[in-house]
Parts: structure tokens; sequence; C-alpha cells
DNA sequence: TACTTTGTAAAGTTTAAATTGCACAGATTT
DNA sequence: AAATCTGTGCAATTTAAACTTTACAAAGTA
């Protein structure tokens, strides 16, 4: 049986890593964000230590402007950080290697976002039914009370919702989550 | 202190179901899909009972053919579906009006996608790798054998992340979140 | 049979998002 | 101080997504 060289070998297993830095990139599209933030997310995970805007750049091939767009928005996105490396002038970027941290990571971030807009309408709507129904005269059509009833009941259902959805980001980033869905790990010692 | 007019009140409160509309289509957005779906899940939503695409082109001002699309998505996603009205040859929508469930349809559609690509991926590089392992000769460089352990090792992490999704899905799907995060209605009877 | 109605396929247009190139400020070195 | 390096703001461009127009098949109606 012939054996490759070390070259072919490197190159074949560097075309594995492509295809799993794709799957990442695919898996974080789910969350709504470029795909180009979860194939940084993947180049680095990969490289197992930080990484320059250069050679992201670099392994890209897209502009170091984009990277730094991308770094930044990661960042924010509590999903990288900024690495201190000395002697070195530029900034180093590292990436959470835990996945399911990642995950909450995004999903706490998404969420969140939406509460908060579904918080302030709230208060607002509130106020303008109060306002409304001091208007309301004792004639006023069948049609309106009836519609002033409506308003309110599909506002405590989505009050309901978007309280449940709270509940549900702090389950998450609580970590609570890991004691009724487990991370299990194949072949290794297994959490009881 | 004076009245306003039915109509004015009847304008009021439309105003107001078109604030949480735009809620509700925000809300949708944070799942990946346009915000015409989480709009007309809105209307729909709001009107109570089921419409036909021209309706919804008149509620929205956008082309029939545009809601016949989003229709569509709608149903893949499973939030929506045709409803038979005899008499009419149109045909009619409607939307599941649960928002935790349609949540859960959402969250279940997306990642289920992921994981079924995941778990083709997962075959495809195990194979690889068995077939890499085969040519490796004892002669090989240590950096290839480092290489490959990594792979290896990569490889079982993301095996290990996204079987925790799977089973984060059948715990949304199986409606066992609601045992640990419930739904609680505001004011009136509260689940124990 | 000829005439409507309804939903959608296909191709074209518009709008928004992703990406680049240039330029420049702030920090570092010579 | 001059020269260089690094990250990013900004405008321009490319690419992809959302949406429209037209056309037509299938089914119903007169």
């Amino acid at each position: 049986m012939e054996s490759f060289s070390d070259d072919q070998l490197l190159q074949e297993i560097k075309s594995c890593e492509d295809l799993l830095t794709d799957r990442i990139a695919d898996n974080m599209e789910t969350f709504g964000v470029s795909s180009t933030v979860g194939r940084l997310l993947g180049i680095i995970y990969m490289n197992r230590e930080a990484m320059t805007l250069d050679s992201l750049a670099d392994e890209t091939g897209m502009s170091k402007t984009r990277m730094s767009q991308v770094m930044r928005q990661m960042i924010s996105l509590n999903i990288a950080e900024k690495e201190y490396v000395k002697g070195s002038r530029k900034d180093h970027y590292n990436v959470e290697r835990d996945y399911a941290q990642t995950f909450i990571s995004l999903f706490t971030s998404n969420w969140s976002e939406v509460i908060k807009r579904n918080m302030s309408l709230e208060r607002r709507l509130r106020e303008q039914i109060r306002h409304l129904e001091t208007y309301l005269s004792e004639d006023a059509s069948e049609e309106v009370k009836v519609r002033m009833e409506r308003l309110q009941q599909e506002l405590d259902e989505w009050n309901t919702y978007y309280n449940w959805i709270n509940n549900l980001v702090a389950f998450f980033e609580s970590g609570e989550i890991f004691n009724h869905v487990p991370i299990v790990t194949p072949n290794k010692k297994e959490e009881a």
C-alpha cells in the first residue's frame, strides 16, 4: 500500500477542517448573523490561538476592513475577544471555545434585544389604552367596545408570551438548561 | 370631557394593533425570516379568522404573488395552514394562535435543518479520516500526526455540540420545556 | 365552448446587505 | 520630525434578498 507524502496529508487534513468550518458558519447563519461571522469563528477556532486581522484577511481572502467590522460585531455578540500579546502591536482576537456557550451567548443577545423593545412598546400601549378608555362614551357603538376588549386581550397574550421568553433567556443564561439537557461527551467519561 | 367619534376610536385602536403587529414582525425577524412573514402572522392573528391572499395583499399593499410566496413559506415552517371555507374558491390561511408554540415550531424548523446537514457531514468526515489513517505511514512527520489528532478532537467536540442541540430541539418539541419554564398568564388563574 | 377566477412559475426590478478601496488618525519606530 | 504601521470611518461597489409584473395552467362558471 502506498503512503501519501506529508504535504498531501496535510492538504487533506486542511480540506477536512475547511468542511468543518463551513458547517460552523452554516450553524451561525441560523442565528441571523452573516456567514462571515461564522467563518471567522471557525477559522480562529481551528487555529487554536488568537489571530490578527491580517492573518484573517489572508485566510479568507477578504479585505482587512471587513475583518475589522466582523470582529467588532463578534465582540459585541460576546463570542470573541481581544487578547493581549506582548511584543506585537497588532490586535489579536480569540473566540469562545465552548460551542454550547456560544449558542447561549447568541441566543441571549438576540432575544434580550427583542424583549427590551417589547417592554417599551407595552408600556406605551397600556398608556394609550387607558387614555382611550377615558374618552370612551357610554353610547359608543358595540363594535368599538368589542374591539377595545380584543385589543386588551391581544396585548395580554403578547405580554404572556414575551414574559415566557424572558424566563427562557434566564433559563439559558443561568446555565440551568444544562441540568435538564446535559452535554454528553461521546467516548470519554460521561457526566452522571 | 369630549368624546371621540366611533370612527376616531376605531382608527386609534387600529393604530395600536398595527404597533403590535410590528412587534410581532420584529420578533419573527429574530428567527431569520423576512419581516413580511411576521407581518402576515400579525395581521392574520389580529384578524382572528382565516384570510385570503387578496385580503392580505389588500391589507399590506403588497402583490398577491408575494403573499403567495410568504404563505407557502409559513406553511413549510409549520406556523400557518390552509383552512377550508365552504362556498369560497379562494384559499384561506390561518395561523397558529399560540405564540409559544410558534416559537417552538420556528426554533425546531431552523435547528433540525442544521442538525441534518451536520449529520451528513459527520459521516463523510469520519469516513475520510479513517481513509487517511490507513495511508498514514509510520514515518509520517510529527506535524501530520498532531494535526490528525486535532482534527479528530475537533470533530468530537463538534459532534458533542450538535448532539446537545439535537436534545435541545427534542426538549422543546416535546413540550418538556414548559415543565421548567412555564407559561404564566398575568391576571387570570395561574398554573400551579 | 368561451369566459372568469385563482394561485404560482419565471424573469425582471428594486431595495437592502455584504464587501471593498481609499483615506486618515493615533500610536510606534527611526 | 519623518516614516511606518494598524485599525477603522466613510463612500462606492458588488452581491443577494425582497418584491413586482407578466403570463399561464388548472379549475370553476355561464
